[in-house]
DNA sequence: CGTTCATTTCATAAATTTGTGAAGTTAAAA
DNA sequence: TTTTAACTTCACAAATTTATGAAATGAACG
C-alpha cells in the first residue's frame, strides 16, 4: 500500500466516523418521534450503521458516549422485540450484539404485535358497548381495520423479502463483486 | 314511553358511561404505549368511543376530566396530523371536534409522514457513508424498505376502502334499519 | 362599540422518564 | 478456588414531559 493510498485511507476513516455519527443520532431522532425510547433508538441506529453489523457493549458505550448500564437496558428491549439479537463466542466473556439486516423488518408483523393489543381492547370495547350504538358499531369499523391490516401486513412481507431478494442479485451482477456480510447467497425457499 | 322504559334507559346510560371510560382509558393507553402522548391519545379515543363522533372542548373537558388548555393543546396535535377535524357552525363560539371514521385511517398514509422523514435521512445516510461500505449497503436496504413500505401502503389504503365498502353493505342489508352517521349510502366512487 | 364566552398561550408545578454510579451476579481465567 | 472481566440491577439525581391556572386573544351578541 502506497504512502499517499494510506493517508488517503485514513483521511476517508475520519471523516466516516463523524458522518456515521451524525446519522446515527438523526436516525435514532427520528425513531424516538416515533415513538421509541431514546437510548434504544440510539442503539439500534448505531448497530445499523456499522458495518459488520455487530458491535459488543463496549463499542457501543463509547461510540455513542454511555454508560454500560444504558447500553444493557437498550438491549434489553431491542433484543425482546427482536430488533437486535445477543451472541456470545463460547469462550469469552463479551456479549456480541448484531442487527439481522434480512431479519430486523420481520419485527413489524410479531404475532404479539402493537396491532394484536389494539384488537384485544377494541374487541372488548365493541363487547361492552354494543354492536347496535353509533360508538359501538365505530369500535367494530376499527377492529376491522386492524384486523385487515394485520393480514395485509402478511402479505406486504412475502412481497418484501422477493423484492428484496432481487434488489441484492441486481447488485450483485452489477458488482460482481460481493464480500462481507452483504449479500450472502440467498434461498428464497429457505424463508421463513 | 312507559317508565319501565325508561328506567332501563336509564340504567343502560349509567352502564355505558362507565364502560365508555373503561374503554377510552384502555384504548388511549395502547396508543401511548405506540408512542403517541397521553392528552391526544385520551381524546382521540374518547371522540372514537362516543356516539355522535362529535365533541365540544367542554364535553371532553367533563369526560375526561381535563382543564381546556389540555383539550386544546391535544386537538393542536389531532388536527395536525389528520386524525381529527374542528368545525365551527356558524353563528356559534363553540368548536366542535370530529372524527371521521370513513377518513382517520387515511393519516397513516400521509404524504409528509413519518416514513417519509425516515426516507430523508436515511438518503443522507447512504450518501455520506457511500454504497460501497457494508453499512451504506444496509442503510440503502433499509431505504428500499421504506419505500417499498410506502407504496404498499397506498394499494392497501385501496384496497382497505373496498372492504369497508363491502362490511358495511353487508351490515345494512343485514338489519335493513339503517339510521344516524353509522352507514350512509356510500358510492365508492365518490371516495377520495 | 363594549360585553361575554370559548379557545389559546404561557409560565410554572408536578409527574414521569432517563441515564448514571455503585453494588451485585455470573462465568471465564489463573 | 480465587481472581478478574463483563453484564445487570437498583436507587437516585437530572432532564424532560405533562397538565394546570391565569392572562391574552378572538369572535359573536347586545
Amino acid at each position: 500500500m502506497s504512502e499517499q493510498r494510506q493517508r488517503d485511507t485514513r483521511r476517508a476513516a475520519a471523516r466516516d466516523d463523524a458522518a456515521v455519527l451524525t446519522f446515527v443520532e438523526r436516525f435514532a431522532a427520528q425513531m424516538v418521534d416515533a415513538g421509541m425510547q431514546r437510548m434504544p433508538a440510539r442503539v439500534f441506529s448505531c448497530l445499523l450503521a456499522s458495518d459488520s453489523g455487530v458491535l459488543t457493549s463496549a463499542e457501543l458505550g463509547e461510540r455513542l458516549q454511555v454508560s454500560p448500564a444504558a447500553v444493557s437496558g437498550a438491549i434489553r428491549y431491542l433484543s425482546q422485540v427482536g430488533m437486535v439479537s445477543r451472541e456470545r463466542e463460547p469462550g469469552s466473556r463479551r456479549d456480541r450484539y448484531r442487527v439481522h439486516s434480512d431479519q430486523w423488518y420481520e419485527a413489524l408483523t410479531r404475532r404479539d404485535s402493537v396491532l394484536t393489543r389494539w384488537e384485544d381492547v377494541l374487541r372488548e370495547g365493541v363487547a361492552s358497548l354494543g354492536q347496535e350504538s353509533a360508538a359501538g358499531r365505530r369500535l367494530g369499523e376499527t377492529l376491522a381495520f386492524t384486523e385487515f391490516m394485520q393480514q395485509e401486513l402478511l402479505g406486504m412481507m412475502d412481497r418484501w423479502r422477493d423484492h428484496l431478494a432481487d434488489l441484492r442479485t441486481e447488485a450483485t451482477e452489477a458488482t460482481e463483486n460481493t464480500a462481507g456480510e452483504g449479500a450472502p447467497g440467498r434461498d428464497p425457499a429457505t424463508r421463513r
